[in-house]
DNA sequence: GTCTATAACATGATAGAC
DNA sequence: GTCTATCATGTTATAGAC
């Protein structure tokens, strides 16, 4: 644990190469998956892609579930959840840029949701990941939403929590329809139209009764 | 064709019984893709399910996917699309109330967003199926929208098109979410919020200009 | 670390007796 | 119409040589 990233001069080579296998399996499980859904790939599909016998797969991952975590894994790290990457960035501003770099990798976007849909059913080793997931993503928009209505630029009446469920929802459903009918869908365009809906102009601000909620900016 | 529903009395019993044998394989098979997905279930679960063995299953459907198809027909039967059942429900009205009969059968539900995104990977045989229902869903709701528009009822600025593939996702969207988190999610709340942002109330119609789009009602 | 061999099982589908 | 028997294949996973 102490050794692994560090890459001291004393021991170099088996670990780094023996990291970077790993890396290409986990890439080409995620096209497998994304591809076929989880039950629908197979360990060997992924051996043939990345190019080894599938019992030499099994010994970087001891069964298939546990790749399966490892791709999920990944999933986070190369894709973001909407969030702002810095504080200049407004909350709606992040989303809409998301979606339009998601619109860049259909990859990332199909796996995420053939993989969701399909951890509904029985013991799918991918449901605590998308539960978790889902509570965390509205916990985060339900936060953005509240703040925003500090600043008096949510639109009255508005429920951050079932807006932030919503917003979740209609991105989530958008994808699919996308998948299946590419030109006939505007990612972006919707959910610009459904944020434009709930937030108001930022020269707006101030008209509601709200004066102290932290740094406004 | 000419003698299958009229039950003649010149010939009656095996075409009855081979009626109800069928209808029995779809319930079962409903529940098992429900429960495991299209890839996950098998035709020994279903048959199981309805106590036959598997290969007299196949006496009934030739083969999976034709079963598969055979339960997606069955549910458009058992489940409506959120369209008014008769002229003097509304079109927002007629969504809230599919929405929450919804909520009593969570087994339609979880069948179809199962494999609603199941269909997107390879060579799956209900992708034509689920292509084609949101192409007319989105036709549907575009049409209602503006019908809307027609009677000044529809928020300026907002596009039908847009509209309807949002409504759709939306909904879509919510259900995954409640599916793996009931208690946490009210789908038909998150509709209606919606739909109150983009539809104005009666009473306020008539101010922007829309005079004559057919019989209002 | 990588492989061959193989276990142990599940799958959808067919043939043919009754 | 229903069954048993079986085919042909694909699945995850293990054992053990090199």
């Amino acid at each position: 644990m102490g050794t692994k990233d560090g890459a001291p001069a004393g021991k170099r080579g088996p670990y780094a190469k023996s990291k970077q296998r790993r890396e290409d399996i986990v890439n080409a499980a995620y096209g497998v998956f994304a591809a076929r859904g989880y039950r629908g790939g197979s360990l060997q599909d992924v051996a043939d892609k990345v190019g080894m016998s599938q019992t030499s797969l099994l010994h970087y991952f001891p069964s298939k579930s546990e790749l399966l975590l490892a791709v999920l894994e990944r999933r986070d790290s190369v894709s973001g959840d909407g969030r702002p990457r810095d504080p200049e960035d407004s909350f709606v501003d992040a989303v809409i840029r998301q979606a339009r770099f998601n619109e860049t990798v259909p990859g990332v976007i199909e796996l995420y949701t053939v993989l969701c849909a399909e951890s509904i059913t029985d013991n799918h080793p991918g449901r605590g990941y998308f539960t978790e997931r889902y509570e965390r993503l509205r916990r985060s928009y339900s936060r953005a939403f509240t703040a925003l209505a500090g600043e008096g630029r949510l639109r009255p009446g508005v429920d951050p929590e079932r807006a932030a469920a919503s917003l979740v929802a209609l991105w989530d459903g958008i994808q699919t329809q996308w998948l299946l009918a590419p030109e006939s869908i505007d990612m972006a365009g919707c959910l610009r139209d459904y944020l434009e809906l709930l937030v108001l102009p930022d020269h707006l601000a101030g008209a509601a009764g709200a004066v102290s909620s932290g740094p406004s900016r």
